[in-house]
DNA sequence: CGCGTCTTTCAGAAACTTGTGAAGTTAAGG
DNA sequence: CCTTAACTTCACAAGTTTCTGAAAGACGCG
C-alpha cells in the first residue's frame, strides 16, 4: 500500500493519517488547528515544515498556521528555527516530543495542587470535604513523583530499543 | 479561617474553591459545566449532592446539571444513586475518583495507538516519517504499561497512608 | 390508577471560539 | 536605501458550543 522508496509520498495516506490522528487529539481537548499542524509535522519525513508547506498540506491561511504555531511553541511542542539567509522559518518536532509534552503536563498538575491546597485551607483540613481534597492532593503529589521516574525509565528503554539519538 | 465544626460551611470559601479549581480543569480541556459540577461534588462534605443542590450552588438550570452529569457519568467520574423512595437522584464522587479517571485516560491512549499504527502502515514503516510514528507509538505503549503499575503502587501507598477505605 | 415531583429532552438564543483577508512589521538582497 | 518575501497582527464573519425555558417523560405514593 505504501511506496517506501518512491520519491513522492502518497499525499492521500499522509492526509488521512493527519486528519484522523488530529481528530483524536481534538477529542482529547486540544484545539483543532494546533492539533492538525502538530500531526502534519509528525508525519513529515524531515520532522519539520515551513509555514507555506503547512498551509498547503492543511489547506489553511498563513494566519491560521501562525496562530497554531504560536500555541504549539507555548506548549513546547514545536520549536522554530530560522534557516540562515532566508526569512523562511521552519517548525520542527523533536523525536522526544511527547516526553517533553508530558513533562509539561507536570506543570498543569502543579497548578492543580496549588488550587487543592487552597481548598483544604479554605474548607478546613478536619472537615470531611477538606479530607477528601487532601487525599486528592496526595494522589497528585504521588503521580507527580512517579511521572519523573517513569520518564527516566522511558529514556533508558528508548535508548536500548532505538539506539540513543 | 475555616470553622470546621460549625454547622454551616462558609459558602464563600466553597464557591471560591469550586470556581478556581474548575477553571483549572477547564483550561486543561474539560468542558466548563461538567468541571464545575465535579468540583462542587468534590468539595461537598457528603461527597454527594442532589440535582437541586448543585443547581443552587452553581446558579444554573436543572437542564445544565442534567447535561453535565450525563457527561461525567460517561467518563466514569461520578456515579448516580437513587435514594429509595424518591425520584431524587444523588450524584457521587468516590474517593478513588482520580484513579478511575486516569484509568479512563488509558482508553484514550489506546485509540491514539491505533491511529498511529495505521499511520505507520499507510506511510511505510521504513520511511523517516514512519519511523518517527513508530517511536511515538512505542512511547505510548510504554506509558500505557507503566500506568497500570503506578496505579497499583498508588493503591498500596494510599492504604498505608490513609488506612484502607 | 392518577397525582405530584423530579429529571430529561428539545429548540432556540447568546456567547465564545476559530479561521480569513488585509494591513502592518521585519529583515534579506540588490 | 528601496524592494520584496515572509511572518504576524487585527477586525470581522462564520461556525460551534453551551445554557436556558418549556414541555414531555418517569416513577413513587396515595
Amino acid at each position: 500500500m505504501a511506496e517506501p522508496s518512491a520519491a513522492g509520498r502518497d499525499p492521500g495516506a499522509v492526509s488521512a493519517f493527519v486528519e484522523s490522528f488530529a481528530a483524536q487529539l481534538v477529542e482529547a481537548g486540544m484545539p483543532r488547528m494546533p492539533a492538525r499542524v502538530f500531526v502534519a509535522l509528525l508525519a513529515s519525513d524531515a520532522g519539520a515544515m515551513t509555514s507555506a508547506e503547512l498551509g498547503e498540506q492543511l489547506q489553511v491561511s498563513p494566519a491560521a498556521v501562525s496562530g497554531a504555531v504560536r500555541y504549539l511553541a507555548q506548549q513546547h511542542m514545536v520549536s522554530r528555527e530560522r534557516e540562515p539567509g532566508s526569512r523562511r522559518e521552519r517548525y520542527r518536532v523533536h523525536s522526544n516530543q511527547w516526553y517533553e509534552a508530558l513533562t509539561n503536563r507536570d506543570a498543569v498538575i502543579k497548578r492543580w495542587e496549588r488550587a487543592l491546597r487552597e481548598g483544604v485551607d479554605g474548607l478546613g483540613a478536619e472537615t470531611p470535604a477538606g479530607r477528601r481534597l487532601a487525599e486528592t492532593l496526595a494522589f497528585f503529589e504521588f503521580i507527580d513523583g512517579e511521572l519523573m521516574e517513569v520518564m527516566e525509565r522511558w529514556r533508558a528503554h528508548r535508548d536500548k530499543t532505538f539506539g540513543q539519538g
